[in-house]
DNA sequence: CACCTCACTTGCTCCAGGAAAGTATGACCG
DNA sequence: CGGTCATACTTTCCTGGAGCAAGTGAGGTG
């Protein structure tokens, strides 16, 4: 990846992933797209990052295999969409185990509560990133929701699209 | 953090996380730590960070509480030590998280191989990044081992050491 | 007391990030 | 068929952190 040095060749596969993952604009992006926030300006609006850098990073995130880029024939107009692949869906545990670190180690800021991972297929919330706790099954994401009670939402994900629609 | 726009007081977890988190170096610095790797320059030396980041960089860490620094006496002076605490210590299960992704859709370079976490315990390699695959126990950092082919190793994790020894 | 090691700090240049404004494309509107 | 609007970027400008190299200061050593 061009923005620093280039770690795609180490040996230590957690220094070849954070030569992706390294940045804390890339998973805030795909966090959103994973919400079914897909065009251009719902994943500035959600996340706050500049035009400049997002247009760099959906750029980067699609030379990288995480992200498609299709058109997608809205009500009116052809839109620019990104939408996740396998690589990119396959980012939810690494997001799952941020999140429960944080719920765990940083202080809960003034209305916020307890985002539970909710693992649809069983009904319960898991306490593992990457398996359910209660049922053993792996979590794909189109099984996930994410319960958000200062946003009094429970958010389905949505998987990866590796075939065009 | 000082380094970018604050996002200690978000209310999604996973922004909060990446406050601290969203950083390549500091991922970085937490694994040669829970390796043993506890001295500025052998943390220098194997991460290829420089000096001035470093710096910055441990000083961060402590200040949010995932290192502590000790004075060490060693053979003939006192070095000064980081150390993981519980919050450091922690992140571990993002760690192999983040291995896992990395060794499923990276490019394996020249010389690599498969790197296996091994849960000591009962000896089996985990494919759940917080949670033993094999007999389902949590994954203690000090219960864990990286089988690293490339450098002929398999290297016990030290875990959290809150408590000064 | 000159010298060494360790853990930083300082200075310098360069490039990425953030903000705001500009632009290209296509759609719809009269 | 020219004007306007929405979308998805690109460009420009400024500031600040990254990376490199050299310097500094506190202990300890011969």
């Amino acid at each position: 990846m061009p923005l620093r040095s280039d770690w795609s060749e180490e040996l230590c596969p957690v220094r070849r992933g954070l030569d992706v993952l390294g940045d804390p604009w890339i998973m805030l992006i795909m966090r959103d797209v994973l919400h079914g926030m897909t065009r251009f300006e719902q994943i500035r609006d959600s996340s706050g990052i500049s035009d400049a850098v997002l247009a760099r990073r959906l750029r980067l995130l699609v030379d990288e295999g995480l992200l498609r880029k299709v058109d997608y024939r809205g009500d009116r107009r052809t839109h620019a969409e990104y939408v996740a692949t396998e690589a990119g869906a396959d980012l939810l545990p690494i997001m799952h185990a941020v999140s429960m670190w944080a719920e765990k180690h940083t202080a809960l800021p003034e209305g916020g509560g307890h985002m539970a991972i909710v693992h649809e297929s069983c009904g319960s919330e898991t306490t593992s990133a990457d398996t359910c706790s209660a049922c053993g099954e792996p979590l794909r994401p189109d099984a996930v929701s994410w319960d958000k009670p200062w946003k009094h939402t429970r958010e389905r994900l949505v998987g990866a699209t590796d075939l065009p629609a």
